[in-house]
RNA sequence: GGCGGCAUGGCCAAGUGGUAAGGCAGAGGAUUGCAAAUCCUUUACCCCCAGUUCGAAUCUGGGUGCCGCCUCCA
Protein backbone atom coordinates (compact mmCIF):
# COMPACT_ATOMS: atom_id res chain seq x y z
CA UNK A 1 0.00 0.00 0.00
CA UNK A 2 1.16 3.76 -0.20
CA UNK A 3 0.07 6.81 0.80
CA UNK A 4 -2.47 8.41 -1.67
CA UNK A 5 -3.61 11.90 -1.23
CA UNK A 6 -6.03 14.26 -2.78
CA UNK A 7 -4.09 17.14 -4.66
CA UNK A 8 -5.67 20.13 -5.62
CA UNK A 9 -4.02 20.75 -8.72
CA UNK A 10 -4.88 17.76 -10.28
CA UNK A 11 -7.94 17.46 -8.18
CA UNK A 12 -7.08 14.05 -7.82
CA UNK A 13 -6.13 11.34 -4.92
CA UNK A 14 -2.57 10.20 -6.68
CA UNK A 15 -0.23 8.04 -5.37
CA UNK A 16 2.21 10.47 -3.55
CA UNK A 17 5.64 9.89 -4.30
CA UNK A 18 8.66 12.93 -2.68
CA UNK A 19 10.89 14.12 -5.14
CA UNK A 20 13.91 12.37 -3.20
CA UNK A 21 13.18 9.14 -2.21
CA UNK A 22 12.77 8.63 1.64
CA UNK A 23 12.46 12.98 2.24
CA UNK A 24 9.82 15.18 2.27
CA UNK A 25 9.79 18.69 2.04
CA UNK A 26 6.49 20.65 3.44
CA UNK A 27 5.36 23.86 3.85
CA UNK A 28 2.75 25.32 5.47
CA UNK A 29 0.93 28.40 5.37
CA UNK A 30 0.78 30.00 9.02
CA UNK A 31 -0.53 32.55 10.96
CA UNK A 32 -1.26 36.47 10.41
CA UNK A 33 0.24 37.00 14.26
CA UNK A 34 -2.47 39.68 15.35
CA UNK A 35 -4.56 38.15 17.36
CA UNK A 36 -5.11 34.52 18.46
CA UNK A 37 -5.93 31.60 17.11
CA UNK A 38 -9.34 29.47 16.63
CA UNK A 39 -11.01 26.21 16.29
CA UNK A 40 -10.64 26.72 12.45
CA UNK A 41 -7.07 27.31 12.85
CA UNK A 42 -6.79 24.29 15.30
CA UNK A 43 -8.40 21.73 12.46
CA UNK A 44 -5.90 22.54 9.58
CA UNK A 45 -2.92 22.61 12.02
CA UNK A 46 -3.92 19.04 13.68
CA UNK A 47 -4.96 17.90 10.31
CA UNK A 48 -1.10 18.44 9.06
CA UNK A 49 0.34 17.67 11.98
CA UNK A 50 -1.13 14.12 11.52
CA UNK A 51 0.21 14.10 8.04
CA UNK A 52 3.41 14.87 9.23
CA UNK A 53 3.14 12.20 11.99
CA UNK A 54 2.08 9.56 9.53
CA UNK A 55 4.85 10.41 7.11
CA UNK A 56 7.25 10.24 9.95
CA UNK A 57 5.76 6.92 11.40
CA UNK A 58 6.32 5.51 7.61
CA UNK A 59 9.84 5.91 7.87
CA UNK A 60 9.99 9.47 6.01
CA UNK A 61 12.48 11.89 6.60
CA UNK A 62 10.30 15.24 6.80
CA UNK A 63 11.59 18.78 7.00
CA UNK A 64 8.22 20.89 8.20
CA UNK A 65 8.59 24.74 7.56
CA UNK A 66 5.75 26.82 8.86
CA UNK A 67 5.68 30.64 8.24
CA UNK A 68 4.38 33.30 10.51
CA UNK A 69 2.88 36.54 8.90
CA UNK A 70 4.25 39.24 11.25
CA UNK A 71 4.10 42.45 8.62
CA UNK A 72 0.53 43.26 7.91
CA UNK A 73 -2.63 45.46 7.82
CA UNK A 74 -4.30 44.04 10.43
CA UNK A 75 -1.28 43.81 12.85
CA UNK A 76 -0.68 47.48 12.47
CA UNK A 77 -4.60 48.39 13.05
CA UNK A 78 -4.39 46.30 16.44
CA UNK A 79 -0.96 48.42 17.50
CA UNK A 80 -2.55 51.52 16.50
CA UNK A 81 -5.16 50.15 18.67
CA UNK A 82 -3.53 49.37 22.24
CA UNK A 83 -0.84 51.56 21.36
CA UNK A 84 1.39 49.56 20.84
CA UNK A 85 4.20 48.87 18.12
CA UNK A 86 3.66 46.46 14.98
CA UNK A 87 6.53 44.49 16.98
CA UNK A 88 4.85 44.06 19.98
CA UNK A 89 1.39 42.77 18.70
CA UNK A 90 3.40 40.08 16.95
CA UNK A 91 6.05 38.64 19.52
CA UNK A 92 2.57 38.27 22.30
CA UNK A 93 0.41 36.33 19.63
CA UNK A 94 3.76 34.11 18.83
CA UNK A 95 4.00 33.03 21.75
CA UNK A 96 0.26 32.45 22.45
CA UNK A 97 0.51 29.95 18.73
CA UNK A 98 3.63 28.24 20.11
CA UNK A 99 1.68 27.67 23.45
CA UNK A 100 -1.58 27.11 22.19
CA UNK A 101 0.23 24.48 19.35
CA UNK A 102 1.83 22.72 22.13
CA UNK A 103 -1.36 22.49 24.12
CA UNK A 104 -2.99 20.61 21.23
CA UNK A 105 0.34 18.61 21.06
CA UNK A 106 1.40 19.80 17.47
CA UNK A 107 4.72 18.74 16.70
CA UNK A 108 6.75 22.44 16.25
CA UNK A 109 7.94 23.06 13.01
CA UNK A 110 11.47 22.52 11.88
CA UNK A 111 11.72 25.88 11.19
CA UNK A 112 9.55 28.87 11.19
CA UNK A 113 10.58 31.52 9.07
CA UNK A 114 9.29 35.13 9.81
CA UNK A 115 8.33 37.50 7.15
CA UNK A 116 10.45 40.41 8.80
CA UNK A 117 13.32 37.97 9.11
CA UNK A 118 13.48 37.24 5.29
CA UNK A 119 13.38 40.37 3.74
CA UNK A 120 16.13 39.89 1.90
CA UNK A 121 14.66 36.95 0.02
CA UNK A 122 11.75 38.96 -0.56
CA UNK A 123 13.41 41.59 -1.97
CA UNK A 124 15.70 39.46 -4.38
CA UNK A 125 12.44 37.27 -5.71
CA UNK A 126 10.61 40.94 -6.23
CA UNK A 127 13.94 41.59 -8.46
CA UNK A 128 13.75 38.53 -10.49
CA UNK A 129 10.16 39.19 -10.94
CA UNK A 130 11.30 42.72 -12.09
CA UNK A 131 13.45 41.89 -14.32
CA UNK A 132 11.93 38.97 -15.96
CA UNK A 133 8.98 41.58 -16.83
CA UNK A 134 6.32 39.86 -14.58
CA UNK A 135 6.30 42.76 -12.23
CA UNK A 136 5.89 46.54 -12.66
CA UNK A 137 6.31 49.80 -10.34
CA UNK A 138 3.71 51.88 -9.65
CA UNK A 139 4.14 55.04 -7.22
CA UNK A 140 6.21 52.95 -4.65
CA UNK A 141 4.26 49.71 -5.03
CA UNK A 142 5.46 46.92 -6.96
CA UNK A 143 3.27 44.69 -8.78
CA UNK A 144 2.60 41.33 -10.29
CA UNK A 145 1.33 41.40 -13.85
CA UNK A 146 -0.78 38.20 -14.07
CA UNK A 147 -1.65 38.57 -17.43
CA UNK A 148 2.22 38.28 -17.99
CA UNK A 149 2.23 34.52 -16.71
CA UNK A 150 0.71 31.60 -18.67
CA UNK A 151 -0.51 29.57 -15.90
CA UNK A 152 -2.10 31.92 -13.98
CA UNK A 153 -5.52 30.44 -12.80
CA UNK A 154 -4.60 26.49 -12.64
CA UNK A 155 -4.79 26.05 -8.83
CA UNK A 156 -8.22 27.69 -8.28
CA UNK A 157 -9.40 27.06 -11.92
CA UNK A 158 -9.81 30.75 -12.46
CA UNK A 159 -10.32 31.85 -16.31
CA UNK A 160 -8.66 35.56 -16.05
CA UNK A 161 -10.79 36.74 -18.98
CA UNK A 162 -13.66 36.12 -17.79
CA UNK A 163 -12.75 37.03 -14.14
CA UNK A 164 -11.79 40.81 -16.26
CA UNK A 165 -15.47 41.07 -16.79
CA UNK A 166 -16.76 39.97 -13.64
CA UNK A 167 -14.49 42.35 -11.70
CA UNK A 168 -15.27 45.53 -13.89
CA UNK A 169 -17.47 46.41 -11.60
CA UNK A 170 -15.18 46.11 -8.30
CA UNK A 171 -12.01 48.14 -9.98
CA UNK A 172 -12.40 51.41 -7.27
CA UNK A 173 -9.90 53.26 -5.27
CA UNK A 174 -6.59 54.18 -5.91
CA UNK A 175 -5.11 50.44 -5.59
CA UNK A 176 -7.14 49.28 -8.11
CA UNK A 177 -6.17 52.24 -10.39
CA UNK A 178 -2.90 51.89 -10.49
CA UNK A 179 -2.80 47.73 -11.28
CA UNK A 180 -3.00 46.69 -15.09
CA UNK A 181 -5.17 43.96 -14.49
CA UNK A 182 -7.40 43.48 -11.39
CA UNK A 183 -5.94 40.44 -10.58
CA UNK A 184 -2.67 42.02 -10.39
CA UNK A 185 -1.77 42.11 -6.51
CA UNK A 186 1.10 44.14 -4.83
CA UNK A 187 4.57 42.44 -4.25
CA UNK A 188 6.09 45.60 -2.38
CA UNK A 189 3.17 48.24 -0.92
CA UNK A 190 5.16 51.68 -0.66
CA UNK A 191 5.30 53.25 3.27
CA UNK A 192 2.26 55.15 4.02
CA UNK A 193 3.47 58.15 6.28
CA UNK A 194 3.50 56.99 10.29
CA UNK A 195 4.01 53.11 9.01
CA UNK A 196 6.81 51.09 9.90
CA UNK A 197 9.15 50.36 6.64
CA UNK A 198 11.71 48.58 5.26
CA UNK A 199 13.95 49.89 2.83
CA UNK A 200 13.51 48.39 -0.56
CA UNK A 201 15.02 49.63 -4.32
CA UNK A 202 11.37 50.66 -4.91
CA UNK A 203 11.75 53.16 -1.66
CA UNK A 204 10.61 52.20 1.76
CA UNK A 205 7.82 50.13 2.50
CA UNK A 206 6.66 46.66 3.06
CA UNK A 207 6.38 43.11 1.20
CA UNK A 208 2.70 41.96 0.34
CA UNK A 209 1.01 39.09 1.87
CA UNK A 210 1.94 36.61 -1.30
CA UNK A 211 5.23 37.14 -1.69
CA UNK A 212 6.40 36.18 1.54
CA UNK A 213 5.50 32.48 1.34
CA UNK A 214 7.03 32.42 -2.00
CA UNK A 215 10.49 33.87 -0.74
CA UNK A 216 10.45 31.55 2.36
CA UNK A 217 9.93 28.32 0.84
CA UNK A 218 12.68 28.84 -1.76
CA UNK A 219 15.02 30.60 0.88
CA UNK A 220 14.36 27.36 3.16
CA UNK A 221 13.09 24.66 1.02
CA UNK A 222 14.70 24.75 -2.18
CA UNK A 223 12.94 25.33 -5.75
CA UNK A 224 10.39 22.70 -5.87
CA UNK A 225 9.10 20.87 -2.44
CA UNK A 226 6.86 17.98 -2.28
CA UNK A 227 4.02 19.32 -0.14
CA UNK A 228 2.32 22.75 0.37
CA UNK A 229 -0.56 22.99 2.79
CA UNK A 230 -3.23 25.37 3.72
CA UNK A 231 -6.89 25.91 4.39
CA UNK A 232 -9.19 25.69 1.02
CA UNK A 233 -10.35 29.33 2.01
CA UNK A 234 -6.31 30.14 1.01
CA UNK A 235 -6.80 28.16 -2.34
CA UNK A 236 -7.69 31.77 -4.27
CA UNK A 237 -5.98 34.17 -4.36
CA UNK A 238 -3.07 33.38 -2.18
CA UNK A 239 -1.81 29.95 -3.38
CA UNK A 240 -3.00 30.97 -6.84
CA UNK A 241 -0.43 34.21 -6.18
CA UNK A 242 2.30 32.23 -4.78
CA UNK A 243 2.53 29.95 -7.67
CA UNK A 244 2.38 32.53 -10.10
CA UNK A 245 5.56 33.78 -8.36
CA UNK A 246 7.21 31.66 -7.68
CA UNK A 247 6.82 29.88 -10.95
CA UNK A 248 7.10 32.95 -13.11
CA UNK A 249 10.36 33.52 -10.94
CA UNK A 250 12.25 30.28 -11.25
CA UNK A 251 10.63 28.52 -14.21
CA UNK A 252 9.83 25.44 -11.98
CA UNK A 253 6.79 24.08 -10.05
CA UNK A 254 6.54 25.20 -6.74
CA UNK A 255 4.70 22.54 -5.16
CA UNK A 256 4.28 18.72 -6.65
CA UNK A 257 1.30 18.68 -4.25
CA UNK A 258 -1.47 20.81 -2.31
CA UNK A 259 -3.37 19.95 -0.02
CA UNK A 260 -6.40 21.87 1.48
CA UNK A 261 -8.05 21.32 4.52
CA UNK A 262 -11.96 22.34 5.13
CA UNK A 263 -13.56 24.63 7.03
CA UNK A 264 -14.60 24.68 10.30
CA UNK A 265 -18.08 25.75 10.76
CA UNK A 266 -20.63 26.98 13.07
CA UNK A 267 -24.29 26.83 11.92
CA UNK A 268 -23.97 26.06 8.53
CA UNK A 269 -21.43 29.16 8.47
CA UNK A 270 -17.60 29.37 8.29
CA UNK A 271 -15.94 30.13 11.46
CA UNK A 272 -14.02 33.47 10.77
CA UNK A 273 -12.70 36.54 12.42
CA UNK A 274 -14.87 38.63 10.34
CA UNK A 275 -17.81 36.99 11.15
CA UNK A 276 -17.53 37.11 14.89
CA UNK A 277 -18.84 33.38 15.39
CA UNK A 278 -15.49 32.41 16.39
CA UNK A 279 -13.61 30.16 19.57
CA UNK A 280 -10.58 30.54 20.26
CA UNK A 281 -8.02 27.59 20.95
CA UNK A 282 -7.36 28.51 24.26
CA UNK A 283 -11.31 29.74 25.65
CA UNK A 284 -12.05 26.11 24.57
CA UNK A 285 -9.07 24.84 26.10
CA UNK A 286 -10.23 26.91 29.39
CA UNK A 287 -13.82 26.37 29.44
CA UNK A 288 -12.91 23.07 29.98
CA UNK A 289 -12.22 20.60 27.01
CA UNK A 290 -9.33 19.00 26.71
CA UNK A 291 -7.15 19.35 24.27
CA UNK A 292 -7.40 15.71 23.39
CA UNK A 293 -10.69 16.25 23.08
CA UNK A 294 -10.63 18.43 20.63
CA UNK A 295 -7.99 16.57 18.61
CA UNK A 296 -10.58 13.63 18.86
CA UNK A 297 -13.62 16.18 17.29
CA UNK A 298 -11.43 17.13 14.28
CA UNK A 299 -9.70 13.97 13.72
CA UNK A 300 -13.77 12.24 12.97
CA UNK A 301 -13.93 13.66 10.22
CA UNK A 302 -12.70 13.88 6.60
CA UNK A 303 -9.79 16.73 6.70
CA UNK A 304 -11.34 18.00 3.36
CA UNK A 305 -14.79 17.88 4.47
CA UNK A 306 -16.44 20.93 6.53
CA UNK A 307 -16.77 20.15 10.22
CA UNK A 308 -19.56 21.76 12.08
CA UNK A 309 -18.91 23.10 15.47
CA UNK A 310 -21.55 22.30 17.72
CA UNK A 311 -21.65 21.79 21.50
CA UNK A 312 -23.31 18.69 20.53
CA UNK A 313 -21.05 17.37 18.73
CA UNK A 314 -18.47 18.34 20.96
CA UNK A 315 -19.68 16.79 23.84
CA UNK A 316 -20.08 13.26 21.76
CA UNK A 317 -16.16 14.14 21.36
CA UNK A 318 -15.60 14.21 24.83
CA UNK A 319 -17.01 11.36 25.86
CA UNK A 320 -15.85 9.24 23.18
CA UNK A 321 -12.39 10.79 24.56
CA UNK A 322 -12.92 9.90 27.96
CA UNK A 323 -13.14 5.79 26.82
CA UNK A 324 -10.30 5.90 24.76
CA UNK A 325 -8.15 7.67 27.29
CA UNK A 326 -9.03 5.53 29.52
CA UNK A 327 -7.70 2.41 27.26
CA UNK A 328 -4.93 4.38 26.57
CA UNK A 329 -3.91 4.73 30.44
CA UNK A 330 -3.79 1.38 31.13
CA UNK A 331 -1.94 0.57 27.97
CA UNK A 332 0.70 3.74 29.48
CA UNK A 333 0.70 1.28 32.52
CA UNK A 334 0.85 -1.99 30.98
CA UNK A 335 3.16 -1.24 27.54
CA UNK A 336 5.54 0.00 29.65
CA UNK A 337 7.23 -3.33 31.43
CA UNK A 338 9.05 -6.04 30.16
CA UNK A 339 7.37 -8.92 29.53
CA UNK A 340 9.51 -10.81 27.40
CA UNK A 341 8.73 -12.18 23.96
CA UNK A 342 6.77 -15.15 24.50
CA UNK A 343 3.71 -12.96 25.18
CA UNK A 344 4.65 -10.71 22.45
CA UNK A 345 3.96 -13.65 20.22
CA UNK A 346 0.35 -13.88 21.57
CA UNK A 347 -1.69 -11.76 19.95
CA UNK A 348 0.68 -11.50 16.77
CA UNK A 349 -1.83 -12.04 14.11
CA UNK A 350 -4.45 -9.45 16.07
CA UNK A 351 -2.32 -7.05 16.24
CA UNK A 352 -0.83 -7.01 12.35
CA UNK A 353 -4.20 -6.99 11.23
CA UNK A 354 -5.18 -3.88 13.28
CA UNK A 355 -1.93 -2.15 11.92
CA UNK A 356 -2.81 -3.05 8.62
CA UNK A 357 -6.33 -1.88 8.99
CA UNK A 358 -4.68 1.50 9.91
CA UNK A 359 -2.46 2.17 8.05
CA UNK A 360 -5.23 1.33 4.87
CA UNK A 361 -6.91 4.00 6.44
CA UNK A 362 -4.17 6.37 6.35
CA UNK A 363 -3.04 5.59 3.30
CA UNK A 364 -6.88 6.06 1.36
CA UNK A 365 -6.05 10.00 1.02
CA UNK A 366 -5.56 10.14 5.84
CA UNK A 367 -8.80 8.90 5.86
CA UNK A 368 -8.58 9.23 10.15
CA UNK A 369 -12.39 8.55 10.71
CA UNK A 370 -11.50 4.91 9.86
CA UNK A 371 -8.10 4.91 11.18
CA UNK A 372 -9.57 5.81 14.89
CA UNK A 373 -12.37 3.27 14.01
CA UNK A 374 -9.20 0.87 14.22
CA UNK A 375 -7.75 2.70 17.42
CA UNK A 376 -11.55 2.03 19.17
CA UNK A 377 -11.92 -1.17 18.48
CA UNK A 378 -8.58 -2.22 19.83
CA UNK A 379 -8.87 -0.56 22.46
CA UNK A 380 -11.98 -2.14 23.58
CA UNK A 381 -10.34 -5.16 25.42
CA UNK A 382 -8.37 -2.54 27.19
CA UNK A 383 -11.17 -0.77 28.47
CA UNK A 384 -12.64 -3.36 30.13
CA UNK A 385 -9.49 -5.02 31.51
CA UNK A 386 -8.95 -1.12 32.75
CA UNK A 387 -12.19 -1.72 34.61
CA UNK A 388 -11.84 -5.13 35.94
CA UNK A 389 -8.24 -4.89 36.68
CA UNK A 390 -9.28 -2.00 38.81
CA UNK A 391 -10.63 -3.86 41.38
CA UNK A 392 -7.31 -6.00 41.78
CA UNK A 393 -8.66 -9.07 39.92
CA UNK A 394 -5.53 -11.16 39.45
CA UNK A 395 -6.85 -13.27 36.49
CA UNK A 396 -6.97 -9.68 34.51
CA UNK A 397 -3.16 -8.97 35.59
CA UNK A 398 -2.47 -12.14 33.25
CA UNK A 399 -4.56 -10.96 30.98
CA UNK A 400 -2.65 -8.02 30.94
CA UNK A 401 0.86 -9.64 30.43
CA UNK A 402 -0.80 -11.24 27.18
CA UNK A 403 -2.18 -7.48 26.07
CA UNK A 404 1.28 -6.33 26.61
CA UNK A 405 1.89 -5.61 22.90
CA UNK A 406 -1.91 -4.79 22.33
CA UNK A 407 -1.48 -1.53 24.85
CA UNK A 408 2.26 -0.73 22.88
CA UNK A 409 0.06 -1.22 19.33
CA UNK A 410 -2.42 0.95 20.83
CA UNK A 411 -0.36 3.85 22.22
CA UNK A 412 1.96 3.86 18.60
CA UNK A 413 -1.45 4.15 16.70
CA UNK A 414 -2.52 6.51 19.04
CA UNK A 415 0.39 8.56 18.68
CA UNK A 416 0.20 8.65 15.23
CA UNK A 417 -3.03 11.25 15.44
CA UNK A 418 -0.92 12.58 18.13
CA UNK A 419 -3.39 11.54 20.62
CA UNK A 420 -1.67 10.43 24.03
CA UNK A 421 -3.14 9.28 27.79
CA UNK A 422 -3.91 12.35 29.22
CA UNK A 423 -5.07 13.79 32.69
CA UNK A 424 -4.10 11.52 35.41
CA UNK A 425 -7.58 11.41 37.41
CA UNK A 426 -7.47 8.60 39.14
CA UNK A 427 -6.46 8.17 43.04
CA UNK A 428 -3.16 9.49 42.86
CA UNK A 429 -3.69 12.18 40.97
CA UNK A 430 -2.93 16.08 42.30
CA UNK A 431 -5.05 17.72 44.42
CA UNK A 432 -5.76 21.25 43.19
CA UNK A 433 -8.03 23.11 45.79
CA UNK A 434 -10.30 19.77 47.02
CA UNK A 435 -10.03 17.60 49.56
CA UNK A 436 -7.02 15.53 50.31
CA UNK A 437 -6.34 11.95 49.40
CA UNK A 438 -7.14 11.01 53.28
CA UNK A 439 -10.14 13.23 53.37
CA UNK A 440 -11.50 11.66 50.48
CA UNK A 441 -10.61 8.00 52.20
CA UNK A 442 -12.13 9.08 55.52
CA UNK A 443 -15.45 10.08 54.26
CA UNK A 444 -15.57 6.99 51.89
CA UNK A 445 -15.43 4.98 55.04
CA UNK A 446 -17.75 6.82 56.93
CA UNK A 447 -20.18 6.36 53.51
CA UNK A 448 -19.53 2.71 53.47
CA UNK A 449 -20.16 2.43 57.06
CA UNK A 450 -23.50 4.07 56.61
CA UNK A 451 -24.28 1.53 54.33
CA UNK A 452 -23.29 -1.35 56.44
CA UNK A 453 -25.89 0.41 58.69
CA UNK A 454 -28.52 0.32 56.31
CA UNK A 455 -28.36 4.35 56.55
CA UNK A 456 -28.66 4.89 53.10
CA UNK A 457 -29.56 8.72 53.32
CA UNK A 458 -26.23 9.74 55.28
CA UNK A 459 -24.82 7.44 52.70
CA UNK A 460 -26.01 9.86 49.38
CA UNK A 461 -25.83 12.32 51.94
CA UNK A 462 -21.84 12.11 52.03
CA UNK A 463 -21.96 11.12 48.24
CA UNK A 464 -23.50 14.51 47.26
CA UNK A 465 -21.22 16.33 49.55
CA UNK A 466 -17.80 15.15 47.78
CA UNK A 467 -19.35 15.89 44.68
CA UNK A 468 -19.76 19.14 45.28
CA UNK A 469 -15.93 19.19 45.80
CA UNK A 470 -15.58 18.17 42.57
CA UNK A 471 -15.37 14.12 43.68
CA UNK A 472 -17.01 11.42 42.35
CA UNK A 473 -17.81 8.11 43.82
CA UNK A 474 -17.52 4.76 42.00
CA UNK A 475 -19.19 1.73 43.20
CA UNK A 476 -17.61 -1.01 42.24
CA UNK A 477 -18.64 -4.96 42.75
CA UNK A 478 -17.12 -6.55 45.73
CA UNK A 479 -17.53 -3.69 48.10
CA UNK A 480 -15.12 -1.23 47.15
CA UNK A 481 -15.38 2.20 46.20
CA UNK A 482 -13.48 3.99 43.47
CA UNK A 483 -13.32 7.95 43.05
CA UNK A 484 -12.21 10.32 40.29
CA UNK A 485 -11.57 13.83 40.95
CA UNK A 486 -13.37 16.12 37.96
C1' G B 1 -22.65 34.90 -12.86
C1' G B 2 -17.76 31.80 -12.71
C1' C B 3 -14.93 27.82 -10.12
C1' G B 4 -15.04 23.90 -6.46
C1' G B 5 -17.28 20.74 -2.76
C1' C B 6 -21.13 18.20 -0.01
C1' A B 7 -26.09 15.45 0.81
C1' U B 8 -25.63 8.06 4.74
C1' G B 9 -29.79 6.00 11.22
C1' G B 10 -31.87 10.86 16.69
C1' C B 11 -26.68 13.49 16.27
C1' C B 12 -21.42 13.20 14.31
C1' A B 13 -19.15 10.27 10.60
C1' A B 14 -16.55 6.14 7.36
C1' G B 15 -17.77 3.53 3.06
C1' U B 16 -16.23 4.87 -4.49
C1' G B 17 -20.05 -1.98 -7.85
C1' G B 18 -21.81 -7.20 -4.39
C1' U B 19 -26.87 -6.45 0.21
C1' A B 20 -24.13 -0.28 5.27
C1' A B 21 -17.11 0.86 10.01
C1' G B 22 -16.65 3.66 14.34
C1' G B 23 -18.16 7.42 18.10
C1' C B 24 -22.27 9.83 20.80
C1' A B 25 -27.23 9.39 22.23
C1' G B 26 -31.41 5.72 22.88
C1' A B 27 -33.54 0.76 24.18
C1' G B 28 -33.29 -4.13 26.70
C1' G B 29 -30.46 -7.15 30.08
C1' A B 30 -26.41 -7.99 34.02
C1' U B 31 -24.55 -5.48 38.34
C1' U B 32 -26.20 -1.87 42.36
C1' G B 33 -29.68 -0.08 48.60
C1' C B 34 -30.11 3.88 44.90
C1' A B 35 -27.11 6.50 41.48
C1' A B 36 -22.84 6.53 38.62
C1' A B 37 -19.35 3.63 36.23
C1' U B 38 -18.71 -0.99 33.83
C1' C B 39 -20.11 -5.41 30.89
C1' C B 40 -23.48 -7.96 27.17
C1' U B 41 -27.21 -7.35 23.35
C1' U B 42 -29.74 -4.08 20.11
C1' U B 43 -31.39 0.26 16.45
C1' A B 44 -30.40 2.58 8.67
C1' C B 45 -31.64 -0.03 2.58
C1' C B 46 -27.99 5.69 2.06
C1' C B 47 -32.03 13.70 -0.78
C1' C B 48 -35.44 12.93 -5.38
C1' C B 49 -36.16 11.10 -10.58
C1' A B 50 -34.36 8.46 -14.75
C1' G B 51 -30.46 5.37 -16.72
C1' U B 52 -26.03 1.72 -17.02
C1' U B 53 -25.34 -3.24 -14.66
C1' C B 54 -26.75 -9.94 -12.95
C1' G B 55 -26.08 -6.43 -8.97
C1' A B 56 -25.25 0.78 -7.00
C1' A B 57 -25.07 4.49 -1.08
C1' U B 58 -21.15 3.69 -4.52
C1' C B 59 -21.10 4.82 -12.10
C1' U B 60 -23.99 8.31 -15.83
C1' G B 61 -27.70 12.23 -16.77
C1' G B 62 -31.31 15.55 -14.72
C1' G B 63 -33.39 17.80 -10.38
C1' U B 64 -33.55 19.78 -5.21
C1' G B 65 -31.02 21.58 -0.91
C1' C B 66 -26.59 23.27 1.60
C1' C B 67 -21.49 25.10 1.87
C1' G B 68 -16.70 27.30 0.35
C1' C B 69 -13.84 30.59 -2.96
C1' C B 70 -14.18 34.80 -6.49
C1' U B 71 -12.15 40.94 -0.77
C1' C B 72 -8.47 39.73 4.52
C1' C B 73 -9.09 34.63 6.11
C1' A B 74 -6.70 27.98 8.34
Amino acid sequence: MTLRLTNSLTRRTEPFEPLQPGQVSMYCCGVTVYDLCHLGHARSYIAWDVLRRYLLWSGYQVTFVQNYTDIDDKILKRAAEEGSSMELVSERNIDAFVADMAALNILPADRMPRATQSLDAIRELIGELQAKGAAYGADGDVYFAVMKHAGYGKLSGRDLSEQQQNADGRVSGSEEARKHHPFDFALWKGAKPGEPSFPSPWGPGRPGWHIECSAMVRQELGTTIDIHLGGADLIFPHHENEIAQSEAATGQQLARWWLHNGMVNVGGEKMSKSLGNFTTIRALLESGTSAMTLRLFVLQAHYRKPLDFTTEALAAAATGWKGLNAALQLAAQVGSGDWGPATEAQASDLLSEGRLRFSAAMDDDLNTSAALAVLFELAKPLRSLANRSERGDAHAAAEALALHAESQLVLELAGVLGLKPEGESRPGGAAIGGPSEAEIAAAIAERQAAKAAKNYGEADRIRANLLDQGIELIDKPGGLTDWLRG
